[in-house]
DNA sequence: ATAGGGTTAG
């Protein structure tokens, strides 16, 4: 029999824990404490749980751990509960952590305390707003509501679910009006959509800090107002705040889809020399943004370089590689994702589906969209039809087009129907054509464009009575009709091409530079 | 011990 281990006191326990690095040395530590008869003190299971889960993510051991508590305190489930909350992905432990609640409801020596409430309604966001409904009422019943901290999480709970009015109410009626209940009220706002009354909040808030700058900067992005984002980003950096990861990663967004490279490497070299440091959301935003600026080699060398890849860094490639047609380029790495063990998601297949399109993969892209609804149980989303019926109808599969049309669960929308216009405007189907048309009229009445479609496409296929008919629906409506507008940035001078327009100085050397482009991108697919 | 900000999509 050895000899018992010296004796150690709680603050030795403590020096000797914050000193492992792995869970093998929590492991021995955790041995020693039982051995001491230590383990069976709250307090030291309520540091090797923490330990575990915060700074080793080992969920499983601090369930153990916990478990191995025959009455647990207040402390040991709150400590469970955050481990649970700061997992990731959000949703992987929803469900425990909300089992774990009631577990404590039950038992008399731990009845939940203020703490515990922002914990479990974390937790009950990612599940249903019903869960927020319960934990509201519940906390209301136990008068922990009034607590503003609980509050400002009921808020945050609502606003995620677009529920303002509920979430004004909350906000309205807290004590103490701090950057936290301000910033989670802004974020509800640019949710739903309302960036107008979120900017105005912006602009009223008492005190702003970084994440307080990131929210309004990701509700610009999320919203389509990239240079919104931009500009907000530099006023951020005027006024004395450091931008960090999730800036660098909403600013790398809105460049990507600006096509603003040189800003995008701006933002690279900050990341670089601020030591933001390159986590998963900096360097996706990388891949994302290099790529779509067609730099497709930094993408790769990024993607390549990157140890710590997640779904969304195979998905940033995938969907780079398939915007600029590298079609069989993005089939093979979705094949290397799957051998690395990956399990795709639904964004995958609609980078993928889009790969196999501009690719003219038709049958390989119907036997993909197989295999993620029947095989991985995927519920297509619209965005999956838009791409299947794009595959379709550029192969002239007009009746397999209305088929699946016909058969889609969600109703069809602008992208569907324009997907369709445009196979029937490659293939010169004027009679499915017309019908699209028609019923992306009745989808947005107030868009002329469709009415100005309806005239080419007549005006193509000769039958001049309705051409004549259409061109005096069209004078009423011409002068609402917004031009479309592309442009690109040349040596820091924007050149603005309006659609149809020829009046840039070098137009004509512009035109024949395309044909030669087109000519050479039939050449060399792939 | 508790609350807010994060990248990918037709």
């Amino acid at each position: 029999m050895l000899p018992a281990p010296p004796p150690f006191s709680h603050g030795d326990f403590v020096a000797v824990l914050s000193r492992c690095a792995t869970l093998a040395h929590l492991k021995q530590l955790h041995a020693h404490s039982v051995v001491t008869a230590r383990a069976s003190t709250q307090p030291t299971t309520f540091h090797l749980l923490r330990f575990a889960s915060l700074r080793l993510s080992c969920l499983p051991y601090a369930r153990r751990l916990f478990d191995s508590t025959p009455y647990p305190n207040v402390f040991l489930y709150s400590a469970m509960l955050s481990a649970y909350a700061a997992a990731s992905p959000a949703q992987a432990y929803a469900r425990d952590a909300l089992a774990l609640f009631l577990r404590m409801l039950r038992r008399v020596r731990s009845a939940p305390n203020q703490f515990v409430y922002p914990l479990v309604l974390r937790a009950a966001c990612v599940v249903g707003v019903q869960l927020v409904k319960s934990i509201h009422s519940h906390a209301y019943k136990s008068g922990f509501h009034a607590h503003d901290v609980i509050r400002t999480s009921l808020l945050d709970g609502y606003s995620r679910y677009g529920m303002m009015l509920d979430a004004r109410k909350l906000f309205d009626g807290l004590t103490d009006r701090n950057v936290v209940s301000w910033t989670a009220l802004l974020s509800g706002y640019t949710r739903a959509g309302k960036v107008g009354d979120a900017i105005v909040l912006f602009e009223r808030m008492p005190e702003r800090d970084v994440a307080a700058w990131n929210a309004m900067i990701a509700g610009c992005t999320q919203n389509g107002l990239f240079l919104e984002a931009l500009g907000i980003c530099s006023r951020m950096v005027e006024e004395g705040f450091r931008p960090n990861g999730t800036t660098v990663a909403c600013v790398l967004s809105a460049c990507g889809h600006l096509g603003m490279l040189k800003i995008g490497k701006v933002i690279h070299g900050y990341a670089w020399r601020s030591y933001v440091g390159f986590g998963s959301s900096v360097v996706n935003g990388l891949i994302d943004m290099y790529g779509k600026c067609g730099t497709l080699k930094g993408a790769r060398w990024m993607f390549d370089e990157f140890s710590d890849k997640s779904l969304t860094t195979w998905n940033c490639l995938i969907n780079c590689l398939a915007l600029h047609g590298h079609s069989k380029s993005a089939i093979a790495v979705f094949g290397e994702m799957r051998d690395a063990g990956i399990e795709p998601d639904e964004v995958t297949f609609v980078g993928l589906l889009n790969a196999c399109t501009h690719g003219g993969f038709v049958d390989e892209g119907l036997t993909y969209f197989e295999l993620m609804c029947d095989e991985l149980g995927i519920e297509p989303e619209i965005e999956h039809y838009g791409c299947i019926i794009d595959l379709l109808g550029r192969a002239a599969r007009f009746e397999d087009v209305m088929n699946v049309i016909k058969d889609m669960k969600v109703q069809p929308d602008e992208v569907i129907w324009g997907s369709l216009l445009n196979a029937c405007r490659i293939h010169r189907q004027l009679e499915l054509a017309e019908f699209a048309i028609r019923k992306l009229m009745q989808l947005n009445p107030n868009n002329v464009n469709y009415v100005v479609m309806l005239a080419n496409l007549y005006s193509e296929g000769g039958s001049w009575e309705q051409v004549t008919k259409i061109r005096k629906l069209m004078q009423e409506d011409m002068g609402k009709k917004v031009p479309g507008c592309s442009w690109i940035e040349v040596d820091r001078k924007t050149h603005m091409f309006y659609s149809g327009d020829d009046t840039h100085p070098v137009s004509e050397d512009i035109c024949n530079t395309l044909v030669e482009l087109a000519a050479s991108m039939e050449m060399c697919q792939d």
